[in-house]
DNA sequence: CCCGACCGACCGACTGGTCGGTATGATGGA
DNA sequence: TCCATCATACCGACCAGTCGGTCGGTCGGG
């Protein structure tokens, strides 16, 4: 284990706090450069663009999300369970730095229409995660047949607005509040009820 | 009734067309001045900054999308039932001009931390729409009680993923596909059923 | 002759990206 | 061991383009 951090990741970090700050256009290279102990040179020997190292920033900071939602219901075998528990660890690891949510929620759309894409990408990433256990669910006979496509999306967008708004009027308390609720509800939409207790 | 539109009018037309195409970063304001048959300072006298004129042509449009669903649910007196055709009405509108939802749904957040309160304030006002009806329809039993100012996020974050999903990939086609399950889904999740029925 | 409406050249601030140059350390032949 | 050589990593002044907004001036109708 290095207790050195990279130059890559000296950057990343700093541009972390930037964009997620400023959003991605009203982020000056400049100023991630100034919260570097490198010069502006430095850091475009590391990475080519404003562009890319946005990209590289939410790569980052997606992966480790995924990697928490993967370790956190790989115990778990039940489809809804899975469902339930992938709600609770998106809801606390976001809820939990408003600087993360920003940046992969919100931040981007400034880029312009080259952040399509990258929206898409990361976005289906995670409707996949609940697309594969709604089937699931559906395999097992927990929940009747359903359009899983579409009805993932309907979650990731439930969830993401219901955190956009805390992240601006802060409120509802992501775990406390919203959680309960959007199980609740998103569960019983698809013809399901909670199985893990908490908020009930 | 003038057939001959003001110089604001036609300012925010073309503004409109700029604005829902380039977003709000990348929309010059010297382009929406050669959409007009105006020049730049006939332009300033009538909007004292971009961003204004941005915000007012959103106002514009979300008031006209607010007044169709008015219309379209004043006849009717069943809460669900206009949930339904509100959910109806949005996705028709939204799904027939794709300009109208870009602009509406993504491409203020390109104007950064400006855009938050904007944005707030647009979708509370299709949120407090939902949540009045739920509230009635609580209140009439036809649903359970439930934390309806929750819930109307909710819908609203589902509904604009689906939406934005569309703008971007093509699919689903909102009223066709998406409609169908997004009633039946969201309304199944409150405790109610589909009344209206089209696509079921 | 005044004033609201309009004109459009111009300003100045900003910013992504470049480029010639430097410091450091590894390599390797004599 | 010593020096020449080379690549990597880094420096920061500078450039060139962009764009929102301004301002002195024009014009026509009342």
């Amino acid at each position: 284990m290095k207790t050195k951090l990279t130059a890559r990741d000296r950057i990343m970090e700093a541009a972390e706090v930037v964009f997620s700050e400023k959003g991605y256009h009203d982020a000056a290279m400049d100023e991630i450069v100034r919260r570097t102990d490198m010069s502006k040179g430095g850091l475009y020997f590391h990475f080519p663009s404003k562009e890319r190292l946005f990209f590289a920033v939410m790569d980052h900071l997606g992966n480790r999300l995924a990697e928490r939602i993967n370790a956190s219901i790989a115990q778990e075998s039940d489809a809804i369970a899975r469902l339930e528990i992938a709600l609770t660890t998106v809801l606390e690891s976001l809820g939990k730095r408003r600087r993360l949510a920003k940046l992969l929620l919100v931040q981007g759309y400034s880029m312009g229409n080259a952040f399509e894409k990258k929206r898409i990408e990361t976005y289906s990433r995670f409707a996949s995660l609940i697309k594969d256990n709604l089937d699931l669910a559906v395999e097992e006979g927990s929940i009747p047949p359903l359009d899983t496509e579409i009805v993932s999306h309907l979650w990731v967008g439930a969830v993401n607005e219901v955190l956009i708004r805390w992240l601006y009027t802060g409120k509802p308390a992501p775990v406390k509040e919203a959680l309960p609720v959007l199980k609740k509800i998103l569960l019983r939409g698809v013809g399901a009820e909670a199985k893990v207790s908490i908020g009930g």
